[in-house]
DNA sequence: CGACCGAACTGGTAAAGACCACCCTTGGCT
DNA sequence: AGCCAAGGGTGGTCTTTACCAGTTCGGTCG
């Protein structure tokens, strides 16, 4: 409106709204309704076209449900049922073939903070590093992983340590860190903008989201990862085998 | 505006615009440009935000590839690169917890047809039976399953049988089939229109895609599944154990 | 008292216009 | 010949305005 300036630089109105959203669905139940699309527009002060599409981005994430003609509500949480289990061995396994490669996006140690202290098992105050890399197979991006780790156990670590070679196998012979078992939870989500980018694929394209947490011997966290998989490269082969049944 | 009727039906402009796009798509070959939005707009006498939501679809369907300040692009055929395997036990099974039940959707026979028949080792002639179910659990939709199966295996089956109990146990006790292995690959993938609808999730939402072939113990092929899971409801968890170690 | 119907919400779709950010090309200048 | 800046094309974002389509609920009429 009006005259100038000061509207240019805005670094995305959908944005703004998205995390006003998120704010508010952290403060809802799910099940619970958020206010009218147009209460909502005189509230941020933005179109309704551009509140939608907010909107759409968190509904397509499963954070809200629209219900025509009845209002828009908080998105059923996710169960988290443990719905498989009984893993006695390795499923899953980088493909063998391709050159498995990696580049570090990010490489930087900070205070754990409550949420990561926690699942790391460490104090608020710990140092922990935080390593972002595109893995990279035959020059094609494959996957975005996010590692926390507690700092104690990999001083000295750098980020060419993290660029190729078998990250686990370095824990063993360098760190004295005898990584021994791992659960993970896969399921599938769509990726964002910068996922999108860096996987270089179009956004909201199918995509796994993995997350591990690894212990070593002793029982102790040792990493916390979150993989974002291209889904249209990567996939999930396993054999099953019956003694009994299933449904 | 103005006089009234004949505008009220219309099939909305949107899916009008996509099919449009579609046949242009498939009289172009991957990486080919097509026509500008705003020639677009022009042409199909369309808003542009309408035009971009179409647009949208396509491309989070990966059909299209825009290219901000150059154009859009037919996109790249989709090479489902056979990337990882290895599997050697069993990792998943469906929740032991809540109540399945199953709403069969379709239930006819036909003959196999060329694909079929060689995924399934019968003949083309030979009849095999389709069953399309809506699995639920606790009232909730969570999978639809398209199961194919030589009919000459399960000759009598009926849609009840396939409501509930497990299926597995049936084709034991009643046919003699004796299911032993399964080669199962999952992937991420977003709901259709059909799709979303029977499972109560939005259009695009995150979901898996199981495919199953199961053999029994002579190893020929009893049941060709391909599963479609809630993205939101469902998640892969396991437990790894490791040895020597991995990447 | 009950069934109906309509007003007043809700989200869903669409138009038209403006301006921004990015890319490539072209033409002028060095 | 080579460099660089400007222009015109592309997609990206946003606003404003309008109307359609389900849902709910309360008032009215039978």
């Amino acid at each position: 409106m009006s005259t100038s300036a000061l509207n240019a630089r805005a670094g995305l109105k959908r944005d703004r709204v998205r995390d006003y959203l998120l704010d508010l669905i952290g403060d809802k139940r799910p099940g619970e309704a958020i206010p009218s699309e147009r209460d909502l527009c005189r509230e941020l002060g933005v179109s309704r076209p551009t509140l939608r599409a907010a909107i759409d981005d968190l509904e397509r994430q499963g954070m809200l449900v629209r219900e025509h003609g009845r209002g828009t509500f908080i998105g059923p949480r996710k169960v988290t049922q443990q719905l498989a289990a009984t893993a006695t061995s390795s499923f899953y396994a980088p493909p063998a073939d391709g050159h498995w490669l990696s580049r570090v996006l990010e490489f930087e140690s900070a205070p754990a903070g409550a949420r990561l202290a926690h699942r790391l098992q460490v104090s608020p105050a710990d140092p922990v590093l935080r390593v972002v890399r595109l893995r990279v197979v035959d020059d094609e991006p494959m996957a975005i992983e996010r590692i926390h780790l507690p700092h104690a156990l990999v001083s000295g670590l750098t980020p060419p340590d993290m660029e190729s070679g078998s990250f686990y196998q370095l824990l063993r012979a360098r760190f004295g860190v005898d990584v021994r078992t791992a659960i993970q939870t896969i399921e599938p989500t769509v990726t964002d903008e910068t996922e999108a980018d860096l996987l270089g694929v179009p956004q909201y394209a199918p995509a796994l989201l993995f997350e591990r947490t690894t212990r070593d011997a002793a029982g102790r966290v040792v990493e916390l990862t979150r993989s974002i998989y291209r889904g249209d490269r990567y996939r999930i082969t396993s054999e099953l085998h019956f003694d009994a049944d299933s449904g």
